[in-house]
Parts: structure tokens; C-alpha cells; sequence
DNA sequence: ACGACCTTAACGGTGCGTTAAAGTTT
DNA sequence: CAAACTTTAACGCACCGTTAAGGTCG
């Protein structure tokens, strides 16, 4: 084997390399394959510093050795690292410990992004296979409510039409004033589980006393999936059923009563959510 | 089973809800999850106007209908389309094909950002590798090169040394005044391959004729792998490891002569890439 | 009249690209 | 002297969050 002892320096000795070069930045610029603004940006922000600014005109002038420097930064930023953590990072000792952390940090960024890009796949694949001509694809949503006061009657059911008359009944019963436009049913079991039970709700200003009738309550907190329908069950049916999938696709399930939200010309549809 | 027909609309009849409700801007963002803030940005880029707009005051009216409408943009945007896209979507027809046009476009840009993405799991785990307590680790970043005019000598040699003698006949050969600061070597063949094959060059002015001693050409635009190394040959040598690894990692394999640039106090190590 | 709403206007943050106007070097 | 370099300053992009100053509604 061939050693290359001692090569590169005689080399750049014999070729009378004495003084320590300075580039100005257009030679640096192209030398590091970044471009003059993005230097003059990375001086602005304290990334990287000229190694020498001159004092009369200003001109900015770098050393061979901040190529190195430059390279670090530019593999690091192209590993999703930002330029303020960049910054710190350069501030510091640059140990291999801090790099290690650095690291393993941008590395747990990255599969978490994975992770959701490859959720978003999934979500879309979803979409796709929802698609079809003739109807028009429901719209499912991800929102937090907060506590909503309450003034509402729970009963079993035989029919819906009963829950009609209940509802009637709420709205009558309540003192006007203290109503709000913000009103619907809660369905604590559904058509599907055999037997019905609701609880028709409207919105109270606080400090309505208990009535006779009605319950003052508070409906919980909670993250929802949503969906609007027209005020067709043919529409709410297929709401309830792209809920159901969305929320099977995102691995979701029920926490509490299903909500219906009365708007004027349409419905929501509320699942109260939880994950796993 | 229980049959709902009727259900929706019987109740909100029944509350007689009559007129169509309009909403303002809070009470429009509380229901969908938006911020006011966001509806106002919404409208200024024209991707959801209020249904009406009070003359007199400003006041923003948003319409029922237009949860649904505003759910299928959080739905797009939270998949990763951009807004000036969703306007485009949100203008047209909407008809089933153009969403799914959208879709399968959006689709193919998250599985390019998952590959990219575990691309750059591969490299940071291949930099977390590299690091070791007692050695500073060699960063390679990747540049385009344009052609470079130069002045060269090609020659096999038995040994190092010869290459210096090279280089310094041929500063000597050129007019100095065609002379630039960039000068370096290529490697034909290394000493892994059992014999050497070395061209070092300067960086000349066009217009420079051919001479006795030199060639005059161009060296080829390129890709490069580069890594920057102090004057000793020991840090030359971690670095060229570095650029095989690196290179190894993303899959490129070296298409020419390697490049060593002489820079005043430090080397810069050059592979030629191209890609598989 | 008071508070809770609404309006427009303007700046901030990320990471520079892109003119523009003016001074420097070769 | 002109070309090629450099400087600072300012706007632009995407997507709003965040005050600020001032009208409107109940």
C-alpha cells in the first residue's frame, strides 16, 4: 500500500499557500454552494459569523475553515434541524455528546411525521374509497367543545316521534329569556341497541334554577367528531356512517351520547370522542 | 327496527325555525372550530366569503350551509393542501372527479414526503453511528459544480512525491496571469488500486491557449459529495471514509475522477455522483 | 351606559429569494 | 471608465396569532 504521508501539506507548502486566504462572499458563497443572502441572512442572525468584516466598506470576509462549519450547519439544516436551534447548537462546545442529542432529538422529530404523514395516507386512502358519483361525500371533522350548560329531559323511547313532544315540552316549560338558539338531542342508546333512550337539550344562561320538568345540567367537555347533514334521515344516516368510519380509520371510539345540534337548515352530528 | 323517518325535520319544524339563521363571525366560529381570526383570512383570500355582509357596519353573516362547506376545507387542509389550491378546488364544480383528482394528487405528495422522510432516518442514524467521543466527525453536504476552464497535467506516478513535481512545473509553465486561486488534483486511480494516476490542475481565464507541458479543458459540470479535511493526511483519510459511507447510505455511486481543492488552510475532497 | 361583540390595520415568525439604490474593487 | 463585485434596506411568500384603536349590539 502506497502511503500518502506528508502529501498534502507539501503540497499546498510548495505552492507558497502562506497567508491564511480570506474569501469575500460571492468566492465563498461559491466555493460552499450557498448562496450570498442566505450568508449574509446566517451572518444577520448570529448563525455564522465573517471570521473579518471590514470596517470602511463593510465587505465580509470568511476563512477556508468556516467551510467546515458551513457544511456542518447545511447537513444538519437538511436534516429538519431549525436555524434558532441550529444557533444555540453552534454556540455551544459542538461536543459529540451534544451533536448525539441533536440528533436523537431531529430523529424523533422525523418519525413523528412519519407516523402522521402515514396516518394522513390512511385517512386519504379512506377518502378515496368514500367517493362515489352519485352521492356527495360527508365531511368529518376533529373539535373541541367546552362545557355547555344545559336544560334538558332524559326518557326512553318507544318511538321518535316522542322525542318530538319532549322537546316541545322542554321548550315550553323553560322560562324564554333564558333560553339560547343553541339546542338538540342527546342519544344515549340509538334504533341500533334495540330500545331508544334521549335526552332533549337546550342552551341556559347560567343561574336558571332546577325545574320540574327539566334537569340544569352541564354537558361535558369533550373532543367531537363531526359531520352536517340536510335535514333528511337519508343525509343523517350517511353522516352517522361516515363518523362511524372515520372514526374507525383513526382508531377512535365512543366516550358518551351522541349529540344532534339543530341548525336552521341543517344538522350536526356530534361523537363525543376518545382514542383507543 | 325503528324507523327515524321524518324525525329531523318534524323537530326543527316544530321549534319553528323558520327563518334561515345567520350567524356572526364569533358565534360562526364557535360552531365550526375556526377561529374568527382565520374566517377573516378565509374571506380576505376569497376562499370562504360570509354568505352577506352588513353594508353599513362590516359585519361578517355566515350561513349553516356553510359548515359543511368550511368542514371540507379543515378536512383538505388538514391532508396538506395549500390554501390558494383549496380556492382553486373550492371555485369549481366540486364534482366527485375533481375531488378525487385533488385527493390522489395530495396523495402522492405525503408518500413522497414518507419516503424522503425515512431517507433521512437512514442518515441520521447513520450520523449517529459516525459519532465517536475521540474523533471530530466529518460532515459531507452535496453541491452542483459548474464546468471549470483549467490547465492540467495527466500522468501516472510511482509515488506521491511525483505529483507535487507535477504541480509545481505546471504553476510554473502558465503565464501567471491566467493563473487563479483554484488548483487541485484529480485522481484517476488511487492507491486502493494498486497503482496511481494523478492531474493536477489550475483554474485559468478563458482564452488561455494549449501548451507544451499542460492540457487546457475543461472539467465536466458535476454533482459532488464533499467533505472538508485539515492539512494532514490522517484527516484526509477519515474523510474520504466519510464521503464512501455517506454516498453508501443514499445510494449514489461515484461517476468520474475525485477531486482534491487546495484551499489555504484546509483541503476539500470531492467525489463526483450520480445517482443508483 | 357598559360589556361583549364586531371592524380594519399592522406587526411577528420561518428562511430566505428578489429587486433596488448606492458604494468598492479590478 | 466600465464591469463585476459588494453593501443595506425593503418587500414577498404561507398562514394565520396577536395586539391596538375604534365602531356596534343588547
Amino acid at each position: 500500500m502506497l502511503s500518502r504521508r506528508g502529501l498534502v501539506a507539501s503540497c499546498c507548502l510548495n505552492w507558497g499557500l502562506t497567508v491564511a486566504a480570506q474569501y469575500r462572499i460571492g468566492e465563498f458563497s461559491e466555493l460552499s454552494g450557498v448562496s450570498a443572502k442566505t450568508l449574509r441572512f446566517y451572518d444577520e442572525i448570529g448563525l455564522l459569523r465573517p471570521t473579518a468584516v471590514d470596517p470602511r466598506t463593510g465587505y465580509r470576509h470568511y476563512s477556508a475553515h468556516q467551510l467546515d462549519t458551513l457544511a456542518s450547519i447545511v447537513e444538519l439544516k437538511s436534516l429538519g434541524v431549525s436555524l434558532s436551534d441550529l444557533r444555540s447548537f453552534m454556540a455551544k462546545a459542538r461536543s459529540s455528546n451534544e451533536r448525539r442529542r441533536l440528533l436523537e432529538e431531529v430523529r424523533r422529530r422525523v418519525e413523528e411525521s412519519i407516523q402522521t404523514a402515514q396516518q394522513s395516507l390512511k385517512c386519504i386512502d379512506d377518502a378515496l374509497d368514500e367517493i362515489s358519483p352519485s352521492k356527495r361525500s360527508v365531511c368529518v371533522v376533529l373539535k373541541r367543545r367546552a362545557a355547555i350548560p344545559v336544560a334538558s329531559v332524559r326518557a326512553k323511547v318507544d318511538h321518535y316521534t316522542e322525542v318530538v313532544r319532549l322537546e316541545q315540552q322542554l321548550l315550553e316549560t323553560i322560562p324564554a329569556s333564558s333560553i339560547d338558539k343553541l339546542r338538540g338531542v342527546l342519544w344515549h342508546r340509538c334504533a341500533d341497541s334495540g330500545s331508544l333512550e334521549a335526552e332533549p337539550f337546550v342552551r341556559v344562561k347560567h343561574g336558571l334554577g332546577p325545574g320540574s320538568f327539566y334537569d340544569v345540567k352541564s354537558l361535558p367537555a369533550v373532543t367531537l367528531a363531526c359531520a352536517y347533514s340536510d335535514l333528511d334521515d337519508d343525509a343523517a344516516e350517511a353522516a352517522y356512517d361516515a363518523i362511524r368510519r372515520w372514526m374507525n380509520v383513526r382508531g377512535y371510539v365512543l366516550a358518551g351520547p351522541k349529540r344532534e345540534i339543530y341548525l336552521d337548515s341543517a344538522l350536526e352530528i356530534q361523537f363525543p370522542l376518545k382514542s383507543a
